[in-house]
DNA sequence: ACAAGAAGTGAAGTACAATTCATTCCTTGA
DNA sequence: TCAAGGAATGAATTGTACTTCACTTCTTGT
C-alpha cells in the first residue's frame, strides 16, 4: 500500500469543497443560479470543471448545499430574536429587519433562495427553506395573538405574505441596485413597519371581515 | 400575379396567432414558463413547431405577449377598481380580492407572470408588469394617505410588498393546490385582511419608527 | 527514488430545447 | 384547370450547459 489520506490531505480536500462552495454562493449572489454554471464555478474557485464532480454529485446537489448553509445561518439567527426577549411585535419587527439587513448584502443571494426556480429537484428544497422561514415568523405571530397583542389571523397566510412582502421589496423592480445606505436603511424601515402594521389590530376594524 | 390573400385567409391567420397564443396560455397555467417549450405549444395548438416562427419572432416573444394580454386584462379590472368609488381602504380590500380570486383560477400563471425568472429579455417586459401592478396599488395608497385613511408611509414600498405578499401567498408552498372553495375562500379574505392591515394605522403606533 | 493509487484536468460526450430551412401542401386569380 | 406564390411542415441544425472519462499530475509509504 502506498497511498493514504495524510491530516494534511484530508484538510485540502476539505479546502477545495469550501472554495467551491463559496465560489457558487459569490456566482449566485451576483448573477443567480442561472449565472452559476458548473464552469464559471470552477473558474471562480480556480480549478477545474471535472473537480467539481469530484466533491458534489450533481449541480442541483451543489446548489440545495449552498442554499441550505446559507438559509441555516439566517435561521439560527431569526430563531435567536424570535425565541428571545421583547413583545411579539418587537420581536416581528426585529426578524424582519435582520433578514432584510443582510439580504441586502445580496440581493440576489436572497432572491435565488426564495424564489427563483431552478430543477425540480432544488425547488424541493427551496420549499423546505420557505417553510421554516415562515415557522419562525409563525411561532412569533402564535405567541403574539395568544397574548392579545395581535388580532386572530390565518397564521399561515401570514407568515406567507410577510415572506412575499419582503422579498419583492427587496428584490423587485423597486428594490435598490447599489443605492446609498440611507435610502436602504429607510426601505428596510419600511418593510419592517409594513410587515408589523399588517398582523397588528387596526385602529378601527372595518366592517370587511 | 396569382394569390393575394382573402379576407378569409387573412382571418385563419389571425386565428392561428389566437391558438397558438391560447396554447401557450394554458400550457403556463399548467407548468410555467420552464413546460411550454415550443414544440409543447405547438402540439398543443395542432399545428407544426415551424409554424410557431411564422407567427412570433421568438419564444420570449411569445411568452411576454401573452403575459402582456393576461396582465392588460387585469389591470382593467384593477384600475376599475381603483378608480371607483369607495374609501381607499374598501377599494384596497377589493383590489387584492379581485386579483387573489382570479389567480386562484390558475396560480401557475399568476406566478409566471409576476414571479418565475426566464431570459433577460422577459424579465425586463415583467418589470413592467410588476410596476404597473404597483401603480394600481400606489394610487390607492396615496389617495388613502392623502384623505387621512392611512398614515404616511413609502408607498413605493408598500406597493411592492402587496404585489409580494399575496403572490407569495399564493404561489408559496403553503399556497393550496386544488383545495377547497371554502379554503379558497379563507385565503383570499387572510390575504386581504393582511394587506389592509397592513397599511393602516396600528391601534397603538410603537415607538419604532 | 519508486510505484501504487488518489487527486485533478479539460476536452469530448450527452441532453435538451430553440431555431432554421428545404420541401410539401394550399389558396388564389385567370 | 393551372401555375404562382404564400402557408405549413418537421427533420436537421445550432447553441448551451451539465456530466463523464481517459489521461496527467501529485502524494504517500517503503
Amino acid at each position: 500500500m502506498a497511498y493514504r489520506r495524510s491530516a494534511l490531505m484530508e484538510e485540502r480536500l476539505a479546502s477545495n469543497r469550501e472554495r467551491i462552495l463559496a465560489a457558487a454562493r459569490r456566482l449566485i449572489a451576483e448573477g443567480g443560479y442561472r449565472e452559476a454554471q458548473i464552469a464559471a464555478v470552477a473558474a471562480e474557485a480556480g480549478m477545474s470543471t471535472g473537480m467539481i464532480y469530484r466533491y458534489f454529485r450533481s449541480k442541483a446537489d451543489l446548489f440545495i448545499e449552498v442554499m441550505t448553509a446559507a438559509i441555516a445561518r439566517e435561521l439560527e439567527l431569526l430563531n435567536e430574536i424570535a425565541e428571545g426577549p421583547g413583545t411579539a411585535k418587537a420581536r416581528l419587527y426585529a426578524a424582519v429587519e435582520s433578514f432584510t439587513r443582510r439580504a441586502l448584502t445580496g440581493p440576489n443571494l436572497a432572491y435565488a433562495f426564495i424564489a427563483e426556480p431552478a430543477e425540480p429537484e432544488v425547488d424541493i428544497a427551496r420549499i423546505r427553506v420557505r417553510q421554516q422561514l415562515g415557522n419562525v415568523f409563525k411561532a412569533i405571530l402564535k405567541e403574539g395573538i395568544t397574548g392579545g397583542e395581535f388580532p386572530a389571523q390565518d397564521m399561515d397566510a401570514s407568515a406567507a405574505c410577510i415572506v412575499g412582502a419582503y422579498t419583492e421589496a427587496l428584490v423587485g423592480p423597486i428594490a435598490p441596485k447599489g443605492q446609498r445606505v440611507k435610502d436602504q436603511e429607510r426601505l428596510i424601515q419600511s418593510i419592517c413597519d409594513f410587515c408589523v402594521r399588517a398582523v397588528s389590530q387596526p385602529i378601527n376594524p372595518s366592517g370587511k371581515r
